[in-house]
DNA sequence: TGTACATCAGTGAACGCGCGTTCACTGATGTAC
DNA sequence: TGTACATCAGTGAACGCGCGTTCACTGATGTAC
């Protein structure tokens, strides 16, 4: 509960204050224990300790608190790969790997998030700044994959767009086959990182791209 | 209502006969209008045509029918991509490029089986035969990338497996998120069959494999 | 600095609804003799 | 071929429950003067 205190230097107020923040910290509480199913307005309110009626004032329904989990997610989601990428330093290949692997990692340690984010069958056309916030997320790939390309030789280059939604659809592939941090994984003979990281490798050399190469 | 006739020579049976089917079918009607979360138990007895405690005869919960659901997805699944396969024939390039497309068109065309069977929250441990199910259809694919590999020059033979579980992740990104039939497709500038094309082609060249290497 | 008022956030009681599940039951089917 | 019986599949009524939603309300906060 909190009450008394919030978040990030919030301002402390009878009105409970951060309903907001906590119904989505509920949500996203009953989403990680039984799934995207299993989240009702009803009982976000029980365990935000507010009346079943609160919530109104702050989301119009289930479907708009969902929405707006996700797009936290994807926020999240989005800082977390820039993070990992880190403006291509101290090279590209090592700097493109990382984010991969934070890719996988959001997957396992967030799996409420990645749920809400992708199989909460929310439409994606139907939420505009879902779909936005999730086009940031996938711009900081596509940023990653036009420094590598503008660093092949001139002759070689992909559309950098393509290789993005190569690598977009490799790393998603594998996470939510084999990453993800819920029941619904399948278990596998390796680590998630290193078969993404042997596929990056492969499709890499495919593109005629080696390690040096790539590296300048 | 398959109450005069059943789907294939079955016998005709006054007590509705073939209700397990017809749960089944409800089932698939409901998740592919409302999602996986939005089919319930007692719907799909209505939408049968029978009691709400009928269901009880056939499936000890909803999760049970679900469990169901998704195992036949996974059976349809494995047909469907061995067909695509075909025995590798007439050259392993052009038949492995349809068994992708087929996992591509099995998104699109069966949203209600691909969503029961990735993205229902089942467990896959506790539903030991839906794992196994899905073991099958992935050995479809194992299988292919098999024969592919040993028909590589010995030298550069990587591991089936590996390649296996790498094309999987590919086509199961690229389907779960732009060749998924439902809402929440995301939209492309390109058809997802495109991509996922160009991403094998690469991927094959990575792996040191020309096409004509692999045809023989 | 004080007062009056508007606004805002949450209350709590109430409602109708559909779900999951149970129960004793019944009518049709299959089978032993 | 007929009869008696066991089994099987579905009935229909009932239940408790939690959900979503509404409503008039109230207590705290912010602000104009």
């Amino acid at each position: 509960m909190s009450w008394h205190r919030h978040g990030r230097g919030g301002r402390r107020s009878y009105h409970h204050g951060n309903l907001r923040e906590a119904l989505v910290e509920a949500a996203l509480d009953l989403i990680a224990e039984k799934g995207p199913a299993g989240f009702t307005f009803a009982e976000a309110a029980r365990q935000a300790g507010v009346s079943p009626a609160a919530p109104y004032r702050h989301f119009r329904d289930r479907d708009a608190l969902m929405a707006d989990v996700a797009k936290r997610g994807f926020e999240r989601f989005e800082k977390q790969l820039a993070t990992a990428w880190d403006e291509g330093s101290p090279d590209l290949r090592q700097a493109f790997e990382r984010v991969g692997k934070a890719y996988l990692a959001f997957a396992r340690d967030e799996p409420a998030y990645f749920s809400a984010m992708f199989e909460s069958g929310l439409s994606m056309s139907e939420h505009r700044e879902l779909q936005e916030a999730g086009d940031r997320a996938f711009a900081v790939l596509r940023g990653a994959c036009e420094v590598l390309v503008a660093a092949m030789p001139a002759a070689k280059r992909p559309p950098a767009m393509m290789m993005a939604l190569h690598m977009w659809s490799l790393s998603h592939g594998i996470a939510s086959l084999f990453a993800r941090g819920d029941a619904a994984r399948r278990v596998l003979p390796m680590a998630p990182e290193e078969l993404l990281e042997a596929a990056t490798l492969i499709y890499l050399e495919g593109l005629g791209v080696s390690v040096k190469d790539s590296d300048r």
